[in-house]
DNA sequence: GCTATATGCGCATTCGTATGCAGACGAACA
DNA sequence: TGTTCGTCTGCATACGAATGCGCATATAGC
């Protein structure tokens, strides 16, 4: 007797144990067992059974490798974020995978060279066969890798920004209110020099929370109180350092996001402004972090894990139905008033 | 003539192209195909030549399906984590996926079911081939999968953390100096009254910080100077409202992590109290938010990008070398001392 | 006791690529 | 001209599971 007796199911096997072994030591076909593991009805209760023992007691699994080339499916799908290392990108890919993972799909990250809008050459892994379906939250309106997998039957949606030319299920908030809203709470406080400290020119959320807050202000923005930049940190922090450093400060700053109004505050702060005296500060999104007492910061709400999720749902969807007609899904955003925003100081220059 | 012609690499192909639509197009057999695509040095430059602008112009790309049936590799490993919504995590992720997508590897996320040590039953999945390898960083000292896994006969490697009864590739800090650091650096400051508000009992980070702070200290801490819970904000939030609400509230906090310790702090400032006049507070890690000038938290720095870094090259190489003894990588720590730490207050009661 | 229907299972093929083996062909040599 | 060697390419099969088809056997019907 060797001693491999005590291991029932193969401690050492350095062989996969297939449908062909589990076939010959319960004594049926191969198919048998194929069709016993989906469940077919047609077999009958005693091979079943019978069928389901040898394949436990070999530690039997089936090879995904096989079933994908088989079924032409491989439940994963692709979610494309810019920075992993964002707390937005997070907690949208967080509510994604939970949607997903529910229903059987597995996600592997796809960060997107955002280097210029062409590196469809080193996207080409897109291309092979091995995703069911991607959720994209980095669309720019140029982008060149959504239409190129739309054209090669991919399916897909696009989250929290879409692309005007481009006709996909879109999942996004209704970011035109968004920067209405956020305007009007700056103007009804008594701010009349704001600057915006936005995200990239190219992307939906800045053009349409842009377009929002001009929609209030009713009158063109100097150049100087218009600025643009990627969604991060560093961004908004550079960005109020060059307002706040110049020859008249703005006494509000509308950041592109969150994690850009986090930035501003750092900036401000380190430099000794005090948040709403000096500078009144709002953010989109309402991170968690936001909420956080060292933070406190005022920002328009968008319900990201409800887009999140409603996204995944529409990904699975499209890829059980790749022909039906596109869906578009808005959700509603709302203004929360937090610390950081309040009336500017007096007129008279505190020289 | 059909209208297809102006679309060289079919827009509206339904059906995959396979290399032996190449072949066919070429003239060629299927198996040439393959090896031009596959830098077959036997193959004449005239035939390469022919295949490789046919392959172009009919759009084709390799089914990654197939291949990894027929190679038995599938260029995929899982990386594992607890909550993708933390910072810590997310850091650790971004750094693993630059690391192995730059050797080509994809990365599915694979969310631990902390629930309990069991629930194998749900991760049925990793047991597939469907993953090359993978990177565990929510190891606990009972964790059932990673011996599953390892008994299977997949690569793996520990990140961050590590299990002293299991054998393989571990990646982390050195934990116990970390612990002694922040004591010391506590005790040096004149405290006499810390409290520990840690993550959970059965990591190894948990029990190698607690360590090192004992050792320190020298005495046994009183019981309710001792927390344990998940690593997450809320947890902090949670301890120190407990901590400060008591009878004699401490001096000072040492947190399981830095995510723990801004909850820490964020329940402290929430109610009124200062860093570090009436409370200080020290963590570990020294994430990025760390530095915030809002957070400006003490923090032991562990290298979690060089951690990361290695932990992904430590599994590329077992990948390729699966009887290779294991390797034990220990990085050093580093105190960073901010602004949440200072002398205690002045021994008199503040009634 | 014979045909007709149902049930349960095996046979053989398929998914698309990689690869061992062998054959074709040309060149080089005697 | 015949042999040998080398170069290039085709043939056939394997990877492991899913599935259409058809053949047994069992059951029913008369």
């Amino acid at each position: 007797m060797s001693p491999e007796h005590d291991l029932p199911n193969g401690a050492e096997q350095r062989q996969r144990v297939t449908s062909r072994d589990v076939a010959a030591a319960a004594g049926v076909h191969q198919s048998t067992v194929s069709r016993v593991l989906n469940g077919d009805q047609r077999i009958s209760n005693n091979t079943r059974k019978r069928v389901e023992a040898t394949a436990e007691q070999l530690g039997y699994v089936p090879s995904k490798r096989a079933q994908n080339l088989r079924t032409r499916r491989s439940g994963v799908v692709g979610v494309m974020v810019h920075d992993i290392d964002n707390a937005f990108y997070l907690s949208l890919l967080s509510d994604m995978h939970r949607e997903l993972s529910a229903v059987g799909y597995s996600i592997v990250l796809i960060v997107d060279p955002l280097h210029r809008r062409s590196d469809i050459s080193r996207m080409r892994h897109l291309f092979d066969d091995s995703l069911d379906g991607m959720l994209i939250t980095t669309a720019m309106i140029d982008s060149e890798i959504p239409p190129a997998l739309r054209a090669r039957g991919m399916p897909l949606v696009l989250a929290v920004r879409s692309m005007p030319d481009l006709d996909v299920d879109t999942v996004e908030s209704d970011n035109v209110a968004a920067g209405r809203e956020a305007a009007r709470h700056l103007v009804a406080l008594g701010h009349t020099d704001i600057a915006v400290a936005m995200g990239p020119k190219e992307t939906s959320t800045t053009r349409d929370r842009l377009r929002g807050v001009l929609d209030v202000i009713q009158t063109e923005l100097p150049p100087d109180r218009v600025m643009h930049g990627p969604y991060r940190h560093e961004t908004g922090y550079a960005m109020c350092r060059r307002l706040m450093m110049g020859e008249r400060p703005p006494t509000a700053i509308i950041a592109g996001n969150d994690v850009m109004a986090i930035g501003v505050l750092d900036s401000a702060w380190r430099t000794g402004l005090s948040t709403p005296e000096d500078l009144s500060v709002l953010g989109f999104d309402d991170i968690p972090m936001a909420a956080w007492q060292a933070i406190n910061l005022t920002t328009v709400r968008q319900d990201s894990k409800a887009i999140a999720e409603q996204a995944a749902r529409r990904l699975v969807d499209r890829i059980d139905q790749p022909d039906s007609p596109p869906h578009h899904d808005i959700f509603p955003v709302s203004l929360t008033v937090r610390a950081t925003t309040g009336p500017p100081r007096a007129k008279h220059p505190r020289n």
